[in-house]
DNA sequence: CTGATTACTTACCCGTAGGTAGGTTTTTTC
DNA sequence: GAAAAAACCTACCTACGGGTAAGTAATCAG
């Protein structure tokens, strides 16, 4: 806990690995030559590779976690809680191209250890039910207009993003954005 | 070429391989294995990894160039071209709850060669392009209702559909469903 | 000041990945 | 029916993957 927290530092490049490559795309070496450090280092604070993905996961949850009570603790809007959601994924487009680490995960889905698929599950089902509770805030507060229950409205949000930002990669950054604008039209939202 | 085309058994394990485990994620014994071959057998028909995923890819771009013309030929009208796209991912859910080639080859993008870049580059725009006729065409009869350029609505299609189809894993086949009801609500379709 | 703990390194191990060289069998071609 | 081409198999190679054991340097706790 010393010189800059190695542990936090794996993780943070682990991540980056992640979102830019996939799961089974880096290994502990990759993560341990930008650390100058070596691969065994990384095995000592994450003995499996299993150990390090469920971190990681779980470092996202309590991360959006975070992030929500911070909403919650400013009394965002609805509105802005949309908003806020959006841009999550507007800002792994932007940090290099990343995607949508759910999205990785779940194509990998079948090749990942037990323990890391049940963190997947969790994470997406977190950041979806807060979602759809936002966007069922907004429709009675009148701020949000569409169809259905909150929770399909939330697949369809989640589910357009996660394809915009595997898609930009081939297609541009305006493929994101044109999704982007798209769903906020239609939850009637200007701009 | 005569018991049952090796190659294209080969081609045919991969691409279920790819759609469920990802690229990475699959070797060449892992396909010689069903196939009762060893894996020098795979390297005398696709001599590297390499060669193998461009004409897994190009296979998908025949395949779809054979539907469409189908359905060209068959005068099939706007709202058919797009139920028979709409075709293309139920059926990867329904079959083992697979994964859009796209969205799997895009989640990885970055760790393949420039050759079968290329290849899923020329997919997305060869898909995704005639589906944008279709919508365009769909609208103009006044048979598909939407905003903005078709180009725009078949980029937020695609995104939604690649998504939905990932959340599928681990949310079960009913998200796939949701989206598609989603979508056709949105362009006016009943049902 | 010492013993224990933390945070590593060095030096391995084994399995698998993609790939190759050369031989063998089967099929085709003339 | 012989030569040649196609479709493999055997046996291997090297590189890298995740992982481990044992040692070391530095810090910390009493």
């Amino acid at each position: 806990m010393a010189q800059a927290d190695t542990k936090t530092r794996i993780l943070d490049t682990a991540e980056a690995l992640l979102q830019d490559r996939g799961f089974n795309a880096f290994s502990y070496n990759h993560i341990a030559q930008p650390l100058g450090v070596k691969n065994a280092a990384i095995h000592y604070h994450f003995p499996t590779k299993t150990d390090l993905g469920v971190a990681l996961i779980e470092r996202y949850r309590a991360r959006f976690q975070q992030y929500t009570e911070l909403l919650e603790a400013g009394e965002a809007s609805p509105v802005l809680k949309f908003e806020a959601y959006l841009t999550l994924p507007w800002r792994y487009l932007r940090d290099g191209g990343k995607v949508c680490p759910l999205g990785a995960l779940e194509v990998e889905f079948n090749t990942l250890p037990e323990e890391m698929r049940l963190e997947v599950i969790a994470l997406d089902q977190q950041m979806r039910a807060w979602l759809a509770i936002a966007l069922e805030d907004g429709r009675e507060q009148e701020l949000l207009h569409f169809e259905g229950s909150a929770e399909e409205q939330a697949i369809v949000i989640a589910a357009a993003l996660q394809g915009a930002l595997q898609i930009a990669r081939v297609t541009g950054h305006s493929t994101f954005n044109t999704c982007v604008r798209h769903l906020k039209q239609e939850l009637g939202l200007a701009n």
